[in-house]
Parts: structure tokens; sequence; C-alpha cells
DNA sequence: GTTGAGCGTT
């Protein structure tokens, strides 16, 4: 278990900084990132969060999974490596 | 709207 976690199905108005206000109520926030196009700086409509530890990371997940953001449901869970090249 | 980047050449 990492704690490194995938949330998807973000609004499009989430933000790197919003991200953080998410999580950082379960635990500590070593870093969040709204993946966004990196050509037009739009949201991709999901990101990433890393916690202090994994444990942390799991609490995260049992309460934010599923938890409404703005209108939608969002999706939380360990994220998985990162393919060779993006 | 669901698993991340950027540099820059063979």
């Amino acid at each position: 278990m990492g704690n490194k976690l995938f949330v998807g199905n973000l609004s499009f108005s989430m933000d790197d900084v919003g991200l953080e206000e998410i999580f950082t109520e379960c635990g500590t926030v070593q870093s969040a990132r709204v993946i966004k196009d990196r050509s037009s700086g739009r949201s991709k409509g999901f990101g990433f969060v890393e916690m202090g530890n994994d444990d942390e990371a799991s609490d995260a997940i049992e309460k934010l999974n599923g938890a409404e953001r703005d209108g939608r449901n969002i999706t939380v869970a360990e994220a998985k490596p990162k393919p060779d090249r993006g």
C-alpha cells in the first residue's frame, strides 16, 4: 500500500488547491495535483494526491471515495504506477 | 469527461 492516490470523476472546475483542501481533512497532504491538458490547461477530470503516510492514504480512500464534491461523486483509489512514457 | 510530463532526435 502506497501513499499515492488517484482521484477521478472530478469537476472540471477543480484545481490543485481545491484537491488539497479535500484531502487535508483526512491527514497530511504532501502534494496534490489536478491533471490538465498540457497544451490547453483544461482539467482532464482526475488528479493525484500524496498523503503523509500509507495509513492516512488508506483512511482518505475510505472517507472520500464516492464522496460528493461540486455535485459529482469522486473516485478515490490507490494510484497505479505511471506508464513508461506518458 | 477516470491513472500524471517534458525535452527534442532517429
